[in-house]
DNA sequence: ATGTTAACTAACCGTACGGTTAGCAAACCG
DNA sequence: CGGTTTGCTAACCGTACGGTTAGTTAACAT
């Protein structure tokens, strides 16, 4: 079937959405102005209005997305990993894979000060809890043996900011693929906190093979894998299908929305 | 001698870029008016104009002092590391440190689109000099074998992403002191990279001894505690000493210019 | 005393931004 | 076909912001 019109208007509000991340990722919230949105989007300010009752609800929009992504993606690392350090690294992957490959370059919690104190309130509350549960797994690595002793707040804070950061860097364009920074990033807050000694890393993100491709396997790569990289492929797997196919559409190219 | 008017100007005006720091890192820039930041220090608007000739200059303040203080780390860190990685991880914690202590709350590295095109080239230029450096230090590392193989892209970008990301939820009046919070975070990265088989990390940040006192060592501390500890008090002392002492005095305290 | 300068304020200016309004054109629906 | 809704534009409004100006106060120098 066709699409209908809600479907277009859905995908639309979605390319709006999209753009304002990027823009606000990009320049910052007040850094980014209506007018400019729109005109990414080859239409003018008034044209927004049709899907956002303003510029807060945009912003608001961003961390509703991300939040809801980010407890998909607890859920999936709470049920895949076999022990705490495993959860919390395939809920960190899955986190990164969904921001990364949904919108685009993903949204960077930052900014709260500038949404309504309601919007804050909510937003705050629920990182919070996302912060706390991380945490947890953090705490139940170190209780089952798979997390190396450390101050569970500050272990947390690192790999979240390490994981905001991506935004100012990464570049789709660029030469890594999300799945290869997912891939690498795991890896290195892996061997972080891991209690096993000193895991290998991937020496080059750029050179990672991006398929279970049938190409010769690099000596740094599988020959010393541990399984939690079949994991990754696998919270990566199911975060897109529970993605509906008609909002994967938007993907990657700019949605003019005339 | 008591200071003169010379000295009076520069201590205010250092205190304008401290208030400006502060509220860029909390707010952004754009989410920052001269009135708030006049206000905060019991003046009008105008009297900001007599420090700085406009808003972006103080932007470009700001970056300037992170990236003095960038190279001065580099440079301490290159001469008290004994190996690449001693030097990377002193590197990171002479500029934490800097930063927290000086800057009241770190300055990110962000918002440089705001920047004139002058200020921006300049600022870019510097920063991606520094990362360069930072970037050889890891090869360094691996060269050496005092890192272990990974990609010094990545490795870099998250231990930047980490750092950068201090200010969101680092409170000066919280629990957690600077020098605390300077060498935990230290031995995480430490962690992360070394090649050495899963050094301790910091249990709980709180609870670190705050000066070589001859309280108890704790368990967790000082007792397989690496050399590279004393270095990074070391480099510590060497980055106070280098500040001008009349700098200082503008410390943590809210100033008043009137 | 007197002139000079530094530090600051109150009041103002231009503009760019968030948001609104009125209206047009195409699509949809009976 | 006619009536209604949807998606958008052009033009406009109020305001808050960055920056300027003119003038006041006080410290200092001679």
């Amino acid at each position: 079937m066709f699409p209908t019109k809600e479907d277009i208007h859905g995908i639309k509000r979605r390319a709006v959405l999209q753009e304002a991340a990027a823009s606000f990722n990009l320049k910052g919230f007040h850094g980014t102005s209506m007018n400019e949105i729109a005109a990414s989007l080859g239409v003018t300010k008034a044209a927004l209005y049709h899907y956002f009752p303003n510029k807060n609800a945009l912003l608001a929009g961003c961390f509703d997305y991300a939040m809801e992504a980010a407890f998909a993606s607890l859920e999936r690392g709470r049920k895949q990993g076999r022990n705490g350090r495993e959860r919390l690294i395939l809920t960190i992957a899955g986190y990164v894979t969904e921001l990364l490959d949904e919108l685009n370059c993903c949204v960077v919690l930052m900014e709260e000060h500038a949404l309504e104190p309601e919007d804050k309130a909510k937003l705050v509350q629920q990182r919070d809890k996302f912060e706390r549960a991380l945490r947890a797994l953090v705490r139940e690595g170190i209780a089952d043996g798979s997390v190396a002793p450390c101050d569970p707040k500050l272990a947390i804070f690192v790999i979240l900011g390490a994981m905001n950061w991506v935004p100012k860097w990464f570049k789709p364009s660029g030469p890594w693929k999300p799945e290869q920074l997912t891939r690498a990033l795991s890896d290195i807050f892996d061997r972080a906190i891991s209690s096993s000694p000193a895991a290998a890393m991937v020496r080059d993100v750029g050179e990672l093979p991006l398929r279970p491709s049938s190409e010769r396997q690099r000596s740094d790569d599988a020959s010393r894998a541990p399984a939690i990289r079949q994991s990754i492929k696998a919270v990566r797997r199911d975060a897109e299908a529970e993605r509906p196919a008609r909002l994967r559409a938007v993907g990657k190219g700019r949605v003019r929305l005339r």
